[in-house]
DNA sequence: TCCAGGCCCGTTTTT
DNA sequence: CGGGCCTGGA
């Protein structure tokens, strides 16, 4: 287990307890370290298999976390606490719930619950959903969540804020009536739970001698406080991560945890694990190359002893459709070289990319699979299945009654609604509780729903978790519902599937055979109860129902196609971390894509872009391209842009260029492409209908403005902000505009039909 | 209640 | 350009 280590990786794993941080480099055996630490610690007694508690951030990392541990050890994991932050919070929640305030079958809102949720109380209180458009609301209530504030933290230093801080307040009173919580509140609460009751705080203290965490680049404010907390009665913290792939800022993760970290637990306890199983040479030395122009890393430099491999080629094209056409050709090389297509991956930055190249391999006839979109358990028919589901375990939550009181139609109208609300508001209370006062007479549509959700209550009471699923399917008018619907075999398919989603956790669970809406008895002993536990899943203290809707909004469920067949997999490279592939292309390598233009504004955004690459680059093990495209469709206007900038930092001996004329300046914009043999008249026209020919546009790679004609890589000169280099253009005529890197001012975009420029060069 | 058409917007996303 | 959302008319 050990000796098939190198030295840091030992080292890692066989560290006598005390805090400690790994950094551990793409490709560098982290989550084998984080395993077979597990395992040491248990095996040379320093702890007990319920003393450890192992902390992720996505289901898939902590089941194969579990199974791995599993695999390499007979010892029994039961009583090891391995789960997402949510799910261990759940899990705490669940158990301490009058502690934590919640009802015992309180329910969890998901994003787009939680959104429902947030209009709806926007509504109720006329707040004006202009200024404060539902979903600025909702990033501002999870922003300070994730913060660890509640409305009564929030500096208020303007009308405006005062006003989302109310709302706020608001929000949360909504969720304590209807006994709902949003996925920061699972973190929140919990964390509220240990550190306001100091039995329960010392209970889990005193339990878990042992905290470690995976992907710790990734924690936010909250969760970090919450892990110091957790562990802050002598545990010891085993953190594991890569500051140079924190890509996640944007929802929330500070890097800054890790110095943070080192500075006041791990002290010199820092592990780095920087020899690299994955990649080869050219592909490593050009990711340690392009990250090193980031400032206040930590600092790691991979390095591999297998050999110098092939440089990364780079090719450069006309426009989208040919970078499209060219990676088709590519790919269907790579095949008939023998490669796997599943070997193969197209990442790109934006969603907005995978369209064209979509396109251009399902003219080709190559198998793909797109990653990302619609999961499981998100899907519309699924989700009014739940909620129903969710009314029977609790009636008070109103954003599921409001999702199926009139689906499938039963003539609930808007303005009956309406007089419900103003009921429950009155009287402060659910939808459900306001019924009485609005129906009145039990003829009513709305008194008939009432009565369906509770006879389905009351039918289910004595069926196993499966045969309650299916029934309220039936029984709700939803099965009948689709299979009118023209169009809704697949809905019926996936409806079925919940069934069978069901049966499948109920097995896992042991709850197989017992009605799905009677509580597991909670034994008095917390400590024999958190033991008493399997998996990943908490599961006692719960009904199967109640497990099941856990289960429900915490696994939104797979995100990809179908899985099995040999297909070139198409995914964002923020989807790809994690992940590798013997070839990768990094597709639309251009100035304001990659990096994206929202991003070069700050410097940190542009690290945090540099990052990004610097992950795509880490996923390939054998070979790797880099692709661009001089103009492409953007918003329904032909785009014109540089070569990015992370092309220039990458040493050129790494590089090699498919495109004739390498290392031409970034001024040089003499059409390149000519002599390619991917010109846009070989490879444009055909592929689409577009209306503007890819031959006219892009045969000229600038944009004329009046008199002037301007073209990317030109110099230009502005009388406020000085000179500087047009990195993109966009649009023509009076609504073109310029994404300009002025010399002294930073990056500028400015409308070239308002904006005075002088051409000084180019 | 349903559907068509207008309108707005457009990075990345797990729980 | 294309998708999602909302509104207004039948």
């Amino acid at each position: 287990m050990i000796d098939k280590l190198n030295v840091p990786q030992r080292e890692a794993v066989t560290l006598a307890p005390q805090h400690a941080l790994v950094l551990a480099g793409a490709g560098s055996g982290k989550t084998r370290v984080l395993i077979t630490r597990i395992a040491w610690l248990i095996q040379s007694g320093y702890a007990s298999p319920q003393g450890l508690l192992a902390v992720t951030f996505t289901n898939k990392a902590a089941r194969e976390m579990l199974a791995r541990v599993s695999a390499i050890m007979p010892i029994d994991t039961r009583g090891m606490w391995i789960g997402t932050f949510h799910g261990l919070c759940n899990r705490l929640l669940r158990a301490h719930f009058r502690d934590a305030g919640l009802p015992q079958a309180f329910q969890i809102l998901d994003t787009a619950d939680q959104l429902a949720a947030i209009k709806r109380l926007l509504k109720a209180n006329n707040v004006d959903d202009e200024k404060y458009p539902p979903r600025d609301v909702q990033r501002f209530i999870n922003g300070a969540k994730e913060e660890g504030q509640r409305p009564g933290d929030v500096e208020a230093y303007d009308s405006f804020r005062r006003r989302m801080i109310e709302i706020y307040a608001l929000y949360e009173a909504q969720c304590q009536r209807e006994g709902v919580v949003d996925f920061p509140e699972l973190l929140l609460r919990a964390f509220e739970l240990l550190s306001r009751n100091e039995p329960v705080r010392t209970h889990y203290q005193r339990r878990f001698r042992h905290v470690l965490v995976d992907e710790f680049q990734d924690t936010n404010t909250l969760q970090y406080r919450w892990l110091t907390l957790l562990a802050g009665g002598g545990a010891t913290l085993f953190a594991v991560g890569d500051d140079d792939q924190s890509i996640y800022a944007f929802r929330g993760a500070n890097v800054g945890n890790m110095s943070d970290f080192e500075r006041d637990y791990a002290k010199g306890t820092v592990i780095r694990l920087e020899q690299n199983y994955r990649s080869f040479g050219h592909i490593l030395d050009a990711a340690n190359a392009l990250i090193s122009h980031n400032t206040g890393r930590l600092g790691k430099n991979l390095w591999t002893e297998q050999g110098a491999g092939e440089q990364i080629r780079v090719m450069e094209l006309a426009t989208d459709l040919s970078e499209a056409q060219w990676l088709v050709d590519e790919v269907r090389a790579l095949v008939a070289d023998g490669r796997v297509r599943r070997e193969i991956a197209v990442l790109y930055r934006s969603n907005a990319q995978s369209r064209v190249i979509e396109h251009a391999l399902f003219s080709a006839g190559v198998a793909y699979k797109v990653y990302g979109g619609l999961r499981f358990f998100e899907r519309q028919e699924v989700k009014h299945a739940l909620a129903y589901l969710r009314l029977i375990a609790n009636l008070n939550d109103d954003t599921s009654w409001m999702r199926v009181v009139n689906f499938p139609p039963r003539g609930i109208g808007a303005r009956t609604l309406e007089q419900l609300g103003d009921q429950a508001r009155a009287y402060d209370t659910s939808l459900s509780n306001a019924v009485a006062r609005v129906a009145g007479k039990g003829g009513s549509n709305l008194a008939q729903f009432a009565m369906l959700i509770a006879r389905l209550a009351q039918e289910t009471l004595t069926l196993t978790l499966p045969e309650m699923v299916e029934h309220v399917i039936d029984q709700s008018g939803l099965a009948a519902h689709y299979t009118l619907d023209r169009e809704g075999a697949d809905r019926i398919e996936n409806l079925n599937e919940l069934v069978s989603a069901a049966a499948a956790f109920a097995a896992e669970a042991n709850m197989t055979g017992m009605p799905a809406g009677k509580v597991v008895e909670q034994p008095q002993d917390p400590e024999a109860f958190a033991s008493a536990q399997a998996g990943l899943e908490m599961t006692d203290g719960m009904s199967p129902l109640a497990a099941f809707l856990s289960h429900a909004s915490l696994e939104a469920g797979d995100n990809q196609a179908q899985a099995g067949q040999d297909a070139v997999q198409l995914m964002t490279v923020h989807a790809a971390k994690g992940l590798e592939f013997d070839a990768v292309f990094i597709t639309g390598m251009e100035e304001g894509l990659f990096p994206h233009e929202n991003s070069v504004l700050e410097a940190s955004g542009l690290e945090e872009e540099r990052r990004l690459m610097y992950v795509a680059i880490t996923r390939a093990r054998e070979r790797l391209y880099f692709s661009l495209a001089q103009s492409r469709m953007l918003h329904g206007q032909t785009r014109y842009a540089m070569r990015s900038r992370f092309l220039s930092e990458i040493p050129q001996e790494h590089l090699k260029w498919l495109t004739p004329r390498q290392g031409l300046s970034p001024a040089d914009t003499e059409p390149r492409w000519k002599s390619s043999g991917y010109s846009a008249d070989a490879f444009g026209r055909a592929a689409t209908n577009r209306a503007t020919p890819v031959s006219a546009r892009s045969l000229t790679s600038g944009v004329q403005v009046g008199t002037q004609e301007f073209r990317v890589g030109q110099g230009v000169r502005h009388a406020r902000f000085g000179d500087g280099t047009i990195t993109s253009l966009s649009g023509s005529g009076l609504d073109a505009q310029a994404q300009i890197q002025f010399r002294d001012v930073g990056v500028k975009t400015l409308a070239l039909g308002i904006a005075k420029l002088e051409v000084i060069q180019g």
